[in-house]
DNA sequence: AAAAAAACATTCTTATCAGTATGTTTTTGT
DNA sequence: ACAAAAACATACTGATAAGAATGTTTTTTT
């Protein structure tokens, strides 16, 4: 039972040091070698818990990608204390972005980076990074129906157009951001975004 | 002089390759001896008229992605005949997504992919692509300004704002919608923003 | 027409990759 | 305590990469 936990806990480890190269240099760019080499583990180790590199790719958006953005974007949407929507809007698509870090600025955001590298590529890849979407507009349309029966959001809404309109000026710009070196950018974005979010009440 | 003509027509034969190349599988999975492939070429000549693979990217972003960038969204926003302004902006950011390929559907924005995939490892690059949304960016605004004092935008609309927001949504979706198999997506987007577009004024 | 240079082709080098085969050590069930 | 299996490590294979070196052909210059 011991060795249960220990094979899971070494899976994890490669995992998260997946994770960070991926988002660091890409999934192309990431070689096994270089994912072993911060963990200590030899090559033997990877290929006995993972039998591919697409398949710690899988792992990867699976247990970590996926859970990211659920855990950021999604959850805070979920509002199951019924809070008014148009403030938990404004918390996932402006206070999300004023608090990250340079780093976080100047790497984008590992879902869209991967969509956009290796989305059309490889199928598997496709299917989960498109869940994580579908998830996240789900979320968002609940939300705005939510508030449109509480008055709070403009009937003749479109709220699965909204929705993806959201998440793709958010993911647009954080992939617009990284060929730049300060936050102008981004700072226009949250000044646009504020408008056409309080444009929804 | 001959012979000039013939050194651009070879270089221009394997450019455009690369771009088809970098467009359909991305920059780091194309290599050289990929890119001479199609050209009828040999690696001595690859070598001859490009100096590093590096090189080549800077060429394909240079003179085939910035262009197409200028000439299907800049072009279109000049407006040296002072038309309507919204009706300029649905032609960018509505019509031209209607008229897209299923391939160029599947395959994304050239600029936005190079921007995701390799816009934060080389700076050349970055620089590049810096300039091709900057320049983007500038058009609207002049545009939008435009709008302002011919009375067809709202005078408290941020115009800077505004332009990173829609270019920032139509990158985005066309990200996304590389992960999915029909035009919902695309669809959607196009709802949100003809809205988003008409309360400019 | 000969010399020089540009446009190519061929071959080679060195590095690195994904993945495999074959070990050794540690843990687990009996 | 011992056999089996899981968790690792080491060494190898075959393919492919970027780029350099060196060749040959074509074009240009003089």
């Amino acid at each position: 039972m011991d060795q249960k936990i220990k094979s899971k806990e070494t899976q994890n480890l490669i995992i998260n040091n997946a994770f960070e190269l991926f988002y660091k240099h890409g999934y192309n760019k990431t070689s096994i070698p270089e994912i072993i080499k911060g963990t200590g583990l030899s090559k033997g180790a990877f290929y006995h818990h993972f039998n591919s590199k697409k398949n710690i790719g899988e792992k990867v958006i699976d247990l970590t990608v996926r859970k990211r953005v659920y855990e950021r974007m999604v959850v805070p949407l979920k509002n199951p204390d019924d809070a008014p929507v148009i403030p938990l809007l404004c918390d996932v698509f402006i206070k999300r972005i004023e608090g990250y870090s340079d780093l976080e600025k100047d790497l984008g955001c590992p879902a869209n980076n991967l969509i956009n590298e290796i989305g059309y590529s490889e199928n598997s890849f496709r299917k989960m990074l498109r869940g994580i979407i579908d998830n996240w507009q789900l979320v968002m349309i609940n939300l705005l129906e939510q508030g449109k029966i509480k008055g709070e959001i403009r009937k003749n809404i479109d709220t699965s157009a909204t929705a993806i309109f959201l998440i793709s000026a958010f993911e647009g710009v954080r992939g617009i951001r990284k060929v730049y070196d300060d936050d102008k950018i981004l700072d226009e974005y949250l000044i646009a975004v504020k408008n056409y979010i309080e444009q929804l009440a």
